[in-house]
DNA sequence: CGTTGCTATGCAACTGGTTGCATAGCAGGA
DNA sequence: TCCTGCTATGCAACCAGTTGCATAGCAACG
């Protein structure tokens, strides 16, 4: 499990209230782990317990208070056993492929619609990946000059290429199942 | 729950046991949809009762007796409307991005070791994967000039395609991530 | 003044998935 | 003969994740 240690690391590059992760889970950190806002209160809330965050009430003026998360020593140290434990390649579910090669027992040209959603949904990741890039990264190169540069910047950089490299194959690659798909009648 | 469908769609292929389900999970399907045979035997004794597989005794010589499972009416059926549902594009969980972002709080030169090892995992996974394209799917271009062509083959080799693409995605990528993660020394 | 909507937190029930363990047939080698 | 190993199936307990619902403060609008 990784809840934790998502919720460690994103705490550690900014301390935040429960509502607050959950709004980083549908963004930045929510492309390449998923929780909802229950899922984060509740491991929170153990994690409190378990001294790896600690909590601070903070009042606030038109809204009401929140409780701020910070990481404690013992979440630190959690994590950096984590990061030092090998883990095994994720676990890949892609629906979409099931349906596909199912589709051959039912009606293929059926599935061009599903497919172009779903491509339309990786356009638009990509085209927001590229404005944040834009925005956070701006002329920067991938063998920079500068001696000792800053990890936390350039690990998050690294990560968001991926997720631009992801959506990228995405795409051409659901052009080929188009492709693929359009050579089909329809019926079965 | 795609486990069902994916069942559904395996057995269409070729109907078969609990155990070689299991297995066709370990290799080819496994690759875009995992699961265990507990979870396997589960599923398809509770597929059974609801109507949607028939089960049928197969004495064997040198082993064990097995359940082959097929395809009933209602479990095409099942499929056929799950196919013609929308769902959402899947949402992607990836450890190691997590330990990407994490490593800037710890020792980002520990993770090169790591990293390394999930470029070979994907390394020995492409090779697999073009090994069976070029048993399965031989001398077979994107857009070949068959007529009516065979479905069932064509989606299996599209779907492999994003595979190979993925594989190849991610050995990319893991280099980018290697190359950053070299510019900074051990310790933090 | 009531409604809508955003911030902020939480409980309870359920479902899906994992882990550990158990059983049994049979083959082949030590 | 016993042990290992592969085929084949399954139970029980647990854990992670989802869904539905509830509450409450406060602002803005009509």
């Amino acid at each position: 499990m990784a809840l934790e240690h998502a919720i460690l690391v994103s705490l550690l590059e900014k301390p935040g209230s429960g509502y607050e992760l959950a709004r980083r889970f549908e963004r930045s950190i929510g492309y390449f782990w998923t929780a909802t806002h229950q899922q984060i209160y509740r491991v929170l809330k153990r994690m409190e317990t378990d001294g790896w965050v600690a909590a601070r009430e903070v009042p606030q003026q038109g809204r009401p208070d929140k409780k701020e998360y910070s990481v404690a020593d013992l979440g630190q140290a959690a994590l950096s056993s984590w990061l030092h434990e090998p883990i095994e390649p994720e676990s890949v579910r892609h629906d979409l492929a099931v349906k596909i090669r199912g589709a051959a027992f039912d009606d293929p040209a059926a599935l061009v619609r599903e497919v172009e959603r779903h491509r339309q949904v990786h356009t638009d990741r990509l085209a927001h990946y590229l404005a944040g890039e834009e925005r956070d990264f701006p002329g920067e190169y991938p063998a920079g000059a500068g001696v000792e540069p800053d990890a936390e910047r350039e690990l998050q950089h690294v990560v968001l290429r991926g997720g631009i490299a992801y959506e990228r194959m995405m795409i051409a690659w659901l052009d080929d199942v188009l492709t693929t798909l359009r050579r089909f009648g329809p019926g079965r």
